[in-house]
DNA sequence: CGCGTTGTGTACGCTAGCGAGCCGACGCGT
DNA sequence: ACGCGTCGGCTCGCTAGCGTACACAACGCG
């Protein structure tokens, strides 16, 4: 019913490698620390590192008209970030700014790209990925479009908790605002909604997680769907 | 402004490719007609064939909780249909439904994968399209959320225009709601205000672009910066 | 020529969410 | 222990867009 099928302290992407590509790209990579808040990309710089997230978790964030922002995907542990790279262009399209802070493995982009011509298996695997995220993208076209703010949270929240692997998450309703691109009232009003129903707790930034299962039923089926996909793609291979 | 370098009658992302590349693809494609109407995929169907639209184009529309419906994205003579091999994944995710009848040319999966595999410099061509795509669909996410109907309008026109090469489109306000998503009524209003500023003109379910800078005007920056992206990241190489 | 079908105008009450702002409460730092 | 900055609850009036429904006009077919 999540992404993850427990397996702490690794990336997913490169724990279902062969051991010959993954000790060959782990070989390249260095462990950093992330800080929330931190910035790793901006709209159309270049990119130097790839980030495959162990703990930590990246919001990827469209800002449009300079200055409207947006969250349109996530990456964690499930997931990387520098996707573009894998379609040869070494352009970020997207804002990346650290959400969940942790560590990461990071290799450079010239490395990465070597290896990718090298390792048959992880570019396959890295296309299934991106294949994954092209259509998380779609969908959420609709569901920004039609699903209504309560909804959108669950989702949100069930997304990060996932990726968090913690049910006590450090977020404002401010920063939820922006995330899901709505006025701050509108998340209190959600949130509250949620609480009052004993689905999550929250005091001061920090949201506890209290009942899982009655969170998927409140968020839209998109929560669902994303896993489902997630693993159906991923499985296979 | 437009995607368009004007060279009618080719499709845009063959007709860039070195002639021996060229050629080779050509050869194993057959010319096909698409009517209005179509559905060339439902999602989820193993793709057969992968499509480039010469002077017809295909609307690509997700389908979330079973049922609603929005329009995503756009393939036409400025790109292909099943974007999906691209990634070795013989899965289409959205609706493919033909919106302007034409023919395109078509090319078996396998075969297509074949020359993929063979011809470097279709490959990294058709990386780079996916590229803009993901990055028109993120984008898509925001202009959805926080544009208006009437500029979105505007901007769904001037793509269509490009794509129809011809001022004159054959569209219903019923069809309009669906690809937007908003209600019938929605668009009349709209439509109704583009043309009393003389910006297009429509009449029972033909609608004639008069005022194409005016319309760009109106439209938002979405359209202007989609089409930026895919004269940047195509041109280069 | 008449009739059904299709496309468009418009009106009604309604809701979600907006923008702006205010206030109280919590808690961290000094 | 106090004070200030942050966080969240709440209110106001407002707008865009919704769902539904009805009416009329144009077209096309027999």
């Amino acid at each position: 019913m999540s992404y993850f099928l427990h397996t702490p302290n690794t990336n997913q992407l490169l724990a279902s490698l062969p051991d010959v590509e993954r000790y060959a790209l782990m070989a390249d990579c260095e462990t950093v620390e992330l800080a929330f808040g931190k910035v790793l990309f901006q709209p159309g710089d270049t990119i130097t590192h790839v980030y495959f997230p162990i703990d930590s978790f990246i919001s990827l964030i469209a800002v449009i008209n300079g200055g409207i922002r947006l969250e349109v995907a996530m990456a964690g542990r499930e997931g990387m970030l520098g996707t573009s790279l894998v379609l040869g262009i070494n352009e970020a399209p997207l804002l990346a700014l650290v959400q969940g802070s942790g560590t990461a493995l990071r290799i450079s982009a010239a490395r990465f790209q070597w290896l990718l011509e090298k390792g048959p298996v992880l570019h396959q695997r890295l296309n299934k990925y991106l294949y994954v995220v092209m259509n998380q993208l779609a969908k959420s076209v609709a569901c920004n479009h039609f699903h209504q703010i309560e909804a959108r949270l669950a989702r949100w929240l069930l997304m990060t908790e996932d990726r968090a692997n913690s049910a006590q998450l450090q977020l404002t309703h401010e920063f939820l605002a922006m995330m899901l691109g709505v006025r701050r009232a509108g998340i209190t009003l959600a949130a509250s909604a949620l609480q009052a129903r004993s689905l999550i707790r929250y005091h001061r930034g920090a949201i506890v997680v209290l009942d899982r299962p009655g969170l998927i039923e409140t968020a839209c089926e998109c929560y669902t769907e994303d896993c489902a996909l997630y693993a159906r793609v991923m499985k296979s291979l």
